[in-house]
DNA sequence: ATAGACCTTCCCATGATTGGAAGGTCAAGC
DNA sequence: GCTTGACCTTCCAATCATGGGAAGGTCTAT
């Protein structure tokens, strides 16, 4: 299988696919006589599971340890809770960040008039002053 | 003023302040004879706006626009809500997808002893089998 | 044989930020 | 007046994940 197959057939761009075997998520494609990539249903499968990941929105990095742990039969599920724990942790974390700047610019954005008047709340906040 | 007192004034590093100023969001700064860069109390205030705009999330084509609003004392106050809520809502939708993928993480984690055996739902749902 | 679709590597760009190197300037202390 | 150390300058590089494109080689169907 080309790259360009192997690309549609796990969702990942070919350009992703030669970009996370640089980085050593995956191990280096064999090549034929052409210099071609080749790749097999295993690699698709590989291929799927990193495109899943990415979805969850897991880091390159998180992912190369869930890679190993998925590729590891013998591995206890407590180091897989324990990648995905600390990544909720995270988007938990990010979330309750993002939902503070949302109060404070809602609140904002509430006490602006929003009309043709220059009086504008959210200025004053931004410029940390009185104008 | 040296950038560095302005850096320390404002919260923006010394680094960020060039760059601000190289991609056009602060005027260039006048230089003395030495080649330093001169920062008065007004640079320091629009300084310590971009320093607020960047902590509510606002990016720096965003904080671009917010300037140029703040400068003009006859804007109307409705341009600059405009742009508010622009911002409101794409961190409203960011929150939203975040939260989708959280939901999911944690029914998988959920669903996962996390102990010695490797039996274990978040690898099997990011393989897409039931190895 | 030729066209067109595919592949290769290499370089560049994004956005915000930091780090560092090489070299010039300034202020304080001796 | 000179040295020292803290500051400044520009330039280059790296981060992370991704896409764009150029120059050139390969494959396949007609």
């Amino acid at each position: 299988m080309n790259i360009g197959a192997a690309a549609d057939a796990s969702g990942v761009s070919a350009k992703m696919i030669r970009y996370y075997e640089e980085k050593g998520l995956i191990p280096k494609a064999k090549r034929r006589e052409s210099g071609y990539r080749d790749y097999g249903d295993v690699d698709v499968h590989q291929l799927r599971f990193i495109h899943r990941a990415r979805e969850l929105g897991f880091s390159t990095e998180r992912i190369r340890d869930l890679l190993r742990l998925w590729n590891d039969r013998k591995r206890p599920s407590r180091s897989v809770k324990k990648v995905a724990t600390a990544h909720i942790a995270e988007l938990e974390a990010q979330i309750a960040r993002m939902r503070g700047l949302l109060a404070t610019l809602k609140h904002l954005a509430d006490s602006c008039d929003g009309d043709d008047r220059p009086h504008c709340p959210i200025l004053e906040d931004l410029g940390g002053d009185a104008r």
